[in-house]
DNA sequence: GTCATTCGGTTCATTATTCGAACCATTGGT
DNA sequence: ACCAATGGTTCGAATAATGAACCGAATGAC
């Protein structure tokens, strides 16, 4: 492994719930040396890409991945177009709406859309970290992509979330089955109780997916009728961000709403 | 200088009007050998903070440091703190504002927000350099940053950008310790003819600005109400924005509006 | 008060990694 | 056919990364 690889590394260690690293943390979490850790993050910190804080010194994300981040935006805006995209689906479905994005072998939530229309809605915190065969997302994105893809995906021990979440690989293939025949996806309390979530793909220019469009609402709150509008709203939203993105469906993919 | 140090110095290059690189050109544009460079993106590719793009196979920045702008923005709630600023500072005067981050030795347009009250407005890009002498948002630095800093940005040639900016060093220090007296700096047509743009200060937690919050308006639209309308808002919003990102502001700062 | 532990940070001889001139293979223009 | 670009690769020499041990300051137990 190559010493900038190891320093970016170090980066992938922070996440929701660790958003302030020390450096002894770090060394143990990394599994490298201290001093290696300590060069690497000083070097990281003169560039602006973490910042030491407080007077326990402890290291976080520094202010330079925002110009990076507003760049990255520029060149391709992403955000700014799921933003108003999550904006119409939140408004037309009246329940949290968010999309993540395929980053490796990680599902990451980019950006999440509350509605005001109920007082009860479902939260979420960006940033998150998405299961694959939990969450409606995840296999959003698992029955669109290289069946190699999949096959890795399920191969690993699937984690139990609420006693609704699917963990047998034969029954979550049958899952990505459907959401293949219909365009989207659905869980039901798989990853959070009472959470009822369909999701979409969104393809990129390569026609594979790059992540998922997303609605979540309370279990309580779905009817038929409700089912279907979100259904036909998803999919709706779901392509014309993909083609917003400058993406491209592949052929399979049901071209009109099929729910 | 360390092998991390030269790889995130190739992410630095990219820029506003750059936001592709082929492989040649980052070469000629980072001083390094040619195989250095190759390696060093391969490496940033593999981790997803560059990816490669189009059939003539440039680099442009990755997805990767989207996720990690949102889990900095999620532990530090710089952007959307700024964005709900940004849109009453834009109701409340209906014009263009925006906020700039100063990194290392550079300052950085890192959001901005229109007002829809008129049909002319200032018109911006996020992710853009701001000068430090020609621009108010610089001048309000400036004038609160510690007289070293000041003094070397004023030590290099001073570029001029319009007829009416102003390159005398001596002529600058007069209009800084006038943003020092008032609270903000001003700037009229410095960068661009016919924009008049205010700018107050961002402190962070250790008292020193870390960046500026600025309206920036037509000359033709500016009279004697609107400017110390302007004048009122800016402060009162960058004092909140200086607050609710938990910085403070030093002794010396003008406390309640001068305007 | 003493001792032990943990923390962030530093040192320096050893060693593994990076460096860079030269080299391919393609492409596009003349 | 030629030339000048491009992106990508090679390999001995040079350099930078490594890691065990160390430091001083906090902290807490006794």
């Amino acid at each position: 492994m190559g010493t900038v690889t190891k320093a970016l590394s170090l980066l992938a260690l922070f996440n929701q719930g660790r958003s302030e690293i020390g450096l002894s943390d770090m060394t143990r979490l990394s599994g490298m040396n201290k001093a290696t850790v300590y060069r690497m993050l000083s070097e990281l910190q003169d560039m602006g890409f973490v910042e030491q804080v407080g007077n326990d010194r402890a290291y976080r994300l520094g202010p330079e991945v925002l110009r990076l981040a507003a760049l990255r935006e520029a060149a391709v805006p992403l955000l700014s177009v799921s933003r108003s995209v999550l904006d119409q689906l939140s408004a037309a479905t009246g329940e949290t709406s968010h999309m993540s994005l395929l980053q490796g072998d990680q599902l990451n939530l980019l950006i999440h859309c509350y509605s005001p229309r109920h007082a009860t809605r479902v939260m979420m915190e960006d940033a998150e970290v998405l299961s694959f065969h939990a969450t409606s997302s995840g296999l959003a994105v698992l029955a669109f992509s290289p069946p190699e893809f999949a096959r890795r995906k399920l191969a690993i021990p699937l984690q139990r979330f609420t006693d609704q979440t699917r963990t047998d690989p034969a029954e979550i293939r049958v899952a990505l089955d459907q959401a293949r025949a219909n365009g989207f996806a659905e869980s039901v309390g798989g990853f959070e109780a009472d959470v009822h979530s369909h999701a979409a793909p969104i393809f990129g220019a390569d026609q594979i997916p790059i992540g998922a469009l997303a609605v979540a609402a309370p279990v309580s709150r779905m009817t038929t009728e409700s089912r279907s509008a979100i259904r036909a709203q998803l999919l709706a939203s779901a392509r014309d961000l993909t083609q917003r993105i400058g993406g491209f469906a592949p052929a399979g993919y049901p071209a009109q709403s099929a729910a």
